[in-house]
DNA sequence: ACGATCTAGTTTAGTTATAAACTAAGTAGC
DNA sequence: GCTACTTAGTTTATAACTAAACTAGATCGT
């Protein structure tokens, strides 16, 4: 069997997955919202201090820090102090935080989902379980 | 069947990339190459053209042309105007360009390959043509 | 119990990226 | 062949990013 090219396949991933940026990049925008804001924004459930999210989204600690401080102030985070560790801040997403996240995704979702729609129930099952496979 | 949450499979995605490249980021400085210029130079053989790179690899232009600049001064990439078109550069990737991106590429195939090479040659392939499918 | 070390998060300072405006060249309509 | 429009690429001004250093709190070893 022919070993695959691993840079095709990862040029053609990037590309798509940039592409798929660039084109809700302006909706995001008209929600109030960067691209890595949301990001950050729909993690903070699964990894609620920033430490972790710095972590599962490969991005350095002051960037982190600085998404955050734009997503308190637009009052769609909140952060409360560790009470058993006063360095570590809890964040919690507000309503609004949560309003504005389910839009940021649902344009997420149909942008990225045009693009699933082309395969078939079964390819698109195999693709998830390959990508569970290599994070 | 049931249908695939798009949220998900992006998700998976954009945190394998990211991984990705933070992984390899540090090993192409080693080289003198920001991640980004990888990309570009790697695209130029087959997208000549600055308007062309920003297209494909969703860059602004004026990121286009910094990058370009830098690769130029490091002496990987040449420019010629091209005589049928004064406003269009022809680019050129210089023999030393040529084996900085080969040792790049080889970084990025290594830190990819590591990942593909947990599925199968089936599964690689089904990878692929789904990928293939949905640019 | 207390100095040394480690971890969470932020600030600062320097770099990088990009939107908006520009220059220069090409194309189209009349 | 001249005015209006489009396209290629760059410059400039500003915003975004991040490495290095910092503060504050926790932990560890003795």
């Amino acid at each position: 069997m022919a070993k695959i090219d691993a840079v095709k396949v990862w040029s053609l991933s990037y590309r798509l997955l940039t592409a798929v940026i660039a084109s809700v990049a302006p909706d995001l925008a008209a929600l109030g919202l960067e691209v890595k804001e949301l990001f950050v924004l729909a993690e903070i459930d699964e990894h609620p201090h920033p430490a972790e999210l710095a972590v599962r989204l490969s991005m350095p600690k002051p960037s982190v820090t600085v998404n955050l401080k734009r997503l308190e102030a637009a009052g769609l985070v909140r952060r409360e102090i560790d009470p058993t560790d006063l360095r570590r801040h809890r964040l919690l997403v507000t309503p609004a935080g949560r309003k504005i996240m389910a839009r940021g995704l649902a344009l997420l979702s149909d942008a990225f989902g045009a693009r699933l729609d082309r395969l078939t129930a079964t390819e698109q099952g195999h693709l998830k379980s390959a990508l569970e496979k290599m994070i």
